[in-house]
DNA sequence: TTGCACTTACGAACTTATTCGTAGTATATT
DNA sequence: AATATACTACGAATAAGTTCGTAAGTGCAA
């Protein structure tokens, strides 16, 4: 068991794990195991079960999950917050990709994409309570 | 030399290269080398000539970079623009951490940060734009 | 009780990315 | 001519993340 107070950026694998989690738990490996193969695109081959048990063990190491033993099989949940991991994950890649600039990465990501329109609309609420808030 | 057409998605360390030409290119490795040197925060140690040497001759091989020889020293340029660059990076993060949805990613960035207002007034511009287009 | 189904634990193989040492080559300096 | 300096090339070590086989435990059904 790991003690460390302050939990890693999750890899990419412990992502795709935690989406689950954050959308349902608490959950067992073989649940998460069955929506992450649910979920895979065509290109991407089918994840094993004792890779899925492997890596939330892993993640349970870290402080990623808690768990909770209930009839003999592992029920876990997160130990982060969807919004903090995001925030997290943020920041790495505006490091990198962006030179720093969050700005710049929501000019790239609205621009790019075809945002629907209601999107933008919550945005621009968001923006205006920003700006609120700014006064 | 790779001759596939499609070019991979840069590595962490590929994006630290390509932030630094993208500024200014063609430039040498040297030049390229102690710009990171540079810009590394106080807890990233230095890195080695070599190091950056080698992953730029990956990046050749992989054709994220090209080079012209002058005067027995190597200069190299992008040969991936920034901005598709930066859209690979956000469909990645987006997969990966946003259950696929940029525009929680854009609220994400936006409400996390500090962001400033004529930065704000940027975005509002470009939802403009993207609203008269739509309609 | 034997065997099947299902579970956790975990070492080890594999893959990808990064780092670095060393060799080779060419030019400049003494 | 010998030495120092600056460069490229590249194999190999290291590090990090992922995958999987196998062992071992437990309950349940035949």
């Amino acid at each position: 068991m790991n003690e460390n107070l302050i939990t890693p950026v999750p890899t990419d694998a412990e992502l795709d794990i935690l989406q689950v989690l954050w959308e349902k738990s608490p959950e067992t490996v073989r649940f998460v195991n069955d929506e992450l193969n649910k979920r895979r695109t065509a290109s991407d081959k089918e994840v094993g079960y004792t890779t899925t048990l492997k890596i939330m063990q892993l993640m349970l190491d870290k402080g990623l999950l808690t768990r909770d033993i209930v009839e003999r099989s592992h029920i876990y949940k997160p130990a982060v917050s969807q919004e903090v991991t995001q925030n997290q994950v943020i920041r790495e890649v505006v490091d990198t990709a962006f030179g720093g600039s969050a700005s710049s990465l929501v000019m790239r990501a609205l621009g790019s994409g075809s945002t629907k329109p209601e999107d933008l609309e919550k945005i621009k609420a968001l923006i205006r309570e920003i700006e609120e808030g700014q006064k």
